[in-house]
DNA sequence: TTGATCTATGGTAGCGCTATCACTATCAGC
DNA sequence: GCTGATAGTGATAGCGCTACCATAGATCAA
């Protein structure tokens, strides 16, 4: 008898399927994955075997017989945890289906400098492509050293990517216009509108649908109080502090995201005024904070794990492509958002109708 | 010549670093791992190889060649995102390291047959071990569904664990002993406490610890006001009004969680109460909302990254050793929990100091 | 009919690593 | 000296899968 096998007895492998279906072990790997050029009855009684078998490929042997990318990158900062926790679900499924192995690294720190080193820590490992969800996507040290390094890299969530970079994001003026369209359906004719951090072009995106909305309403833009924002909940309540200071207060405000929503209800509560019978409040990216708070906030939903999924997918296009030597072509991806009717949006006071409820979604 | 080899030029395999040290592939494969049986000056040359060759392991083949484990599951419902983020980004730290996957699956609802249907998606799929984050570290129909389908967990932050189960977790009783002590030290002597969930363990745990501290303190636990809450923001609002609303308030609130303890935030406010200068208000996690909320929050620190990490290299080892067929001794880990002094705590009314700032560590 | 092209499949040879065993020094004990 | 144990090391054979051809049959233009 010869040397016992080192394989762990109760594994089902391709060659288990392949005796089982009458083929050979290559024909089931084909059916596995593409499966290009196979029989439709040949197809058939692969998948009947594999399900009687309960075959599932091992991972770890197909990335390495594929030489496949291993270990992707994924440098985070600044982690609202509930985005950071959304978009490791997403992109975990994604690295999963794909066999390779997410690296996280933490990029704290402003400076150019310490996003530098971050990005250096990766070019060291054998990352071979990176992530860079937001606010990184747009951090100009970051990509200028990986693109140094030759790493290819896919970014989440601009509001406005640049040409020829491979990016995942949803149409944040689209998104900022429905909402404000939202409000003027309430019947609201004074929008108070926060902005946010302008080191992020979604800033601007918003701004943009929130300003195309109010136009496209007949309203007057000008009529509309803007206020900066930074994102941060201190920076809200500045911002809100001064739209109800002026002596035509608005009787809505839409925030560029959750955090300085929840900082102008905090506002509104602390001036007396109640929400949303006195004041509609409305944010943006649907947090935890928008159910934790109350009354829960009417906002705007980012499919995160989605996008997540989807740069993974697109950035192991392109490696792909890299080592096969062709070009890919597809570089941008628009997911779709979704407007989070809750509570904190409601007819202006005067008009006498409940709030609306339920969850639309656009393309 | 040789039909062409399918490897990727520039990857650096054990056979480069073997060559370059003068040694065979086994050696090097030794010297990677564990070690043991290599002269101290082979493996002195093998390192320096490595080095020079900037060689980093493919995980892939090595999971393969072990025939190790390779999908850990990671069953998590109810995810406070703070949490979720953390635990995801230690237990990635640590799969990567093992080389293992890790497969999430969600499971959403408290009821039991929901529970046990989730866990079985996992027996199905090949799923080796499974993570059970709180609160699923307590829900029995998870455990049982795992028992039966014979697949090993490991069950974290459990405040009192079954033994004969792999456990991570903090000394929860210890842990909120250390906070009351810190509010009897700025002189505190009436001390609301608002309880957790009962169906977690850790509340129990949690409320032992006050308890404790207090009778340490020669102060009477009957003169402490305590009220039922169940970690959520709502339950925070309704057990803080009740504490408040006695006839001799409390100059100090410590809620067994971050939601609880900002829900009083917010009630003290409303009754314009400023914190800390009229009331100390703690919580205990350290969630983002700490930080996000003003005053910022007073509150325990738990190394959920850590405590992930520790989780799943418990899991493998339970695996291996069970592989081997031995049996693996190291059952439970406890780690050091950290006080968080910020803004929110203070002497009482009357005492006139400085809130403590900084923090300490815990064994 | 005859190549030429295409489709469906199989055989073979690895991917990079480690389990296993064989082997050579080395050394204590008698 | 000889025996047996014990480090330290290497050769070999896979782990489970897929890239890369080779091949047999089918299809088709001329």
């Amino acid at each position: 008898m010869s040397r016992p096998s080192r394989r762990s007895r109760g594994t089902v492998t391709v060659q288990d399927v392949a005796r089982a279906a009458g083929v050979s072990a290559m024909t089931v790997s084909r059916v596995v994955n593409g499966g290009s050029n196979v029989r439709e009855t040949t197809r058939q009684a692969v998948l009947e075997a594999i399900a009687t078998l309960n075959y599932s490929p091992n991972s770890a042997a197909r990335s390495l017989a594929a030489g496949e990318a291993t270990q992707i990158g994924l440098l985070y900062s600044n982690p609202s945890a509930a985005y950071l926790s959304q978009f490791l679900i997403g992109a975990l499924a994604a690295a999963r289906r794909a066999g390779c192995h997410l690296v996280l690294e933490a990029c704290e720190g402003e400076r150019a400098d310490e996003q530098a080193e971050a990005t250096r820590q990766f070019a060291s490992t054998s990352v071979e492509g990176v992530i860079l969800p937001p606010p990184l996507s747009e951090a100009a040290p970051v990509r200028a050293e990986l693109e140094t390094a030759g790493i290819p890299w896919v970014s989440v969530a601009m509001g406005l990517p640049p040409e020829r970079s491979l990016n995942v994001r949803i149409d944040d003026a689209a998104a900022a216009a429905a909402m404000t369209r939202h409000l003027i359906d309430l019947g609201h004719r004074r929008i108070g509108f926060i902005r946010g951090n302008p080191n992020q072009t979604s800033s601007a995106e918003r701004h943009r649908g929130f300003v195309e909305a109010v136009e496209a309403a007949g309203l007057d833009v000008k009529a509309m109080p803007v206020e900066q924002g930074y994102f941060t909940f201190r920076s809200g309540i500045v911002a809100a502090e001064r739209l109800l200071d002026r002596k035509d207060p608005p009787t809505a405000i839409f925030a560029s995201n959750d955090d300085m929503a929840a900082a102008a209800v905090g506002v509104a509560h602390r001036r007396g005024l109640h929400v949303p019978q006195d004041i509609s409040i409305v944010g943006f990216d649907d947090t935890s904070l928008a159910t934790t708070m109350w009354p829960e906030l009417t906002t705007v939903r980012q499919p995160i794990a989605a996008m997540a999924e989807s740069a993974l997918t697109l950035l192991l296009a392109r490696l792909r492509a890299h080592r096969a030597g062709t070009t890919d072509k597809l570089e941008e991806q628009v997911l779709d958002h979704e407007l989070i009717l809750r509570e904190s949006s409601g007819p202006p006071p005067g008009a006498a109708r409940a709030p609306a409820a339920g969850k639309k979604s656009w393309r």
